[in-house]
DNA sequence: AACGAAGCGGAACGATGTTCCAAGTATATG
DNA sequence: CATATACTTGGAACATCGTTCCGCTTCGTT
């Protein structure tokens, strides 16, 4: 009924923060349990039984839910960790890569996360608590990383101006959500023609300062 | 493998069609079914259990897989039920009201239809064999009521005749889709928009017949 | 009325999410 | 190093579902 019986923080445990000191082999079973996740969402689906899961990191049932009192917090915990690499994949393809390949190579990388969420997407819109704030950490994570690459990129006179970063996102995810099974580097070459476009009106903008 | 040992026909029950006399006692639990049904999805969803639906009917579970073998199947079979209504309120409407009139009625009372099976939605592309059929039969069913209204209001002249059914069928279901709970006739109002736009380019066809 | 077949009900089965607690183990403390 | 204590664990057990099965009931016919 009331919204105080949350937890305010979101309450997502991370491999990465150690809130309280969390107990050694509680610790190594956490990343198990999210390792062996990944693997299992991948290979099964999102509706994977959780004993299977359980099974392939190696601890009891009773142990996942010690960690993830729902399945839906499995779920969600997975899909932020995986938010998380895609968008930690971003400084680093910009430090490896020039602006617009690094641009490119992430929004390949973005694409292919996406794709592999399809699934996902009824349950985000379902109403359960547990999805609730994934979508604000959705764009909260991802909204910055690309609009950094954007910036360089655009900075560096290689594309346009005026594309928000956010429309971006939501077209590739578009893109994404139409693929077909029977034309696995469509989308590939959709977002490929998305950058294409960023590149085109390169020169249209005037009010540029300095 | 091969689609040789999948019925040819489709093979989806129906209290209108009696193929093979089937037992007054049968027919009659069949109809308390699939009433019990629809009410049913409407207060609980699409994922309420069987045995609520065969409680609420009267009936045993037994009898329920009897004359549903599976639990996607009684929803195909509600899910068919729903878009003949829909289908069927069209002539209906048509014969009552003015064309204008009865085009607006009808796309308001299809919107209504499809925001209830926003949950359907993902079942429906989740290629789950028993609603392979029932995008085609949408579309059978729905586009040519929607055409034969739209028709009348543009022989009528207060339409334009640029506007292809099965557009206008799909971007309703999309406007159905976004609507948000905190706003009931958010919905509503974007239909009669439509139907304003509808009426703003009446003028520019000059090819019409008779 | 009697018979055969169609239909019915619900116990039972297997899978799955979730709870619970006795037993085990890491860590702090002496 | 030994001990105490609280944190963790494993998996049996429970609840809920979809689905199957089969003995019994009821309808339609002769």
């Amino acid at each position: 009924m009331n919204a105080e019986t949350k937890n305010p923080d979101g309450g997502l445990e991370s491999q990465d923060l150690k809130d309280r000191h969390l107990r050694a082999d509680a610790q190594r079973n956490l990343d198990a349990l999210l390792q062996a996740a990944v693997e299992v969402f991948e290979t099964s689906g999102v509706d994977a039984p959780v004993r299977e899961i359980a099974e392939k990191a190696g601890v009891g049932i009773g142990t996942v839910y010690r960690h993830f009192p729902k399945r839906s917090d499995l779920i969600a915990a997975v899909f932020r960790h995986e938010i998380d690499a895609c968008a930690d994949a971003a400084p680093r393809l910009a430090a490896k890569h020039e602006p617009v390949e690094a641009l490119t190579r992430w929004m390949q990388r973005y694409a292919a996360f996406i794709a592999t969420k399809r699934q996902l997407a009824p349950a985000l819109h379902s109403g359960d608590v547990a999805y609730e704030s994934l979508s604000a950490y959705f764009l909260q994570r991802l909204k910055p990383a690309l609009q950094t690459l954007l910036e360089s990129a655009a900075a560096a006179g290689e594309i346009r101006t005026d594309v928000d970063s956010k429309d971006l996102l939501s077209a590739i995810a578009s893109l994404c959500m139409s693929a077909h099974d029977d034309r696995p580097d469509h989308t590939r070459r959709m977002v490929a023609l998305l950058v294409d476009g960023l590149r085109y009106g390169r020169r249209s903008s005037q009010d540029a300062p300095s």
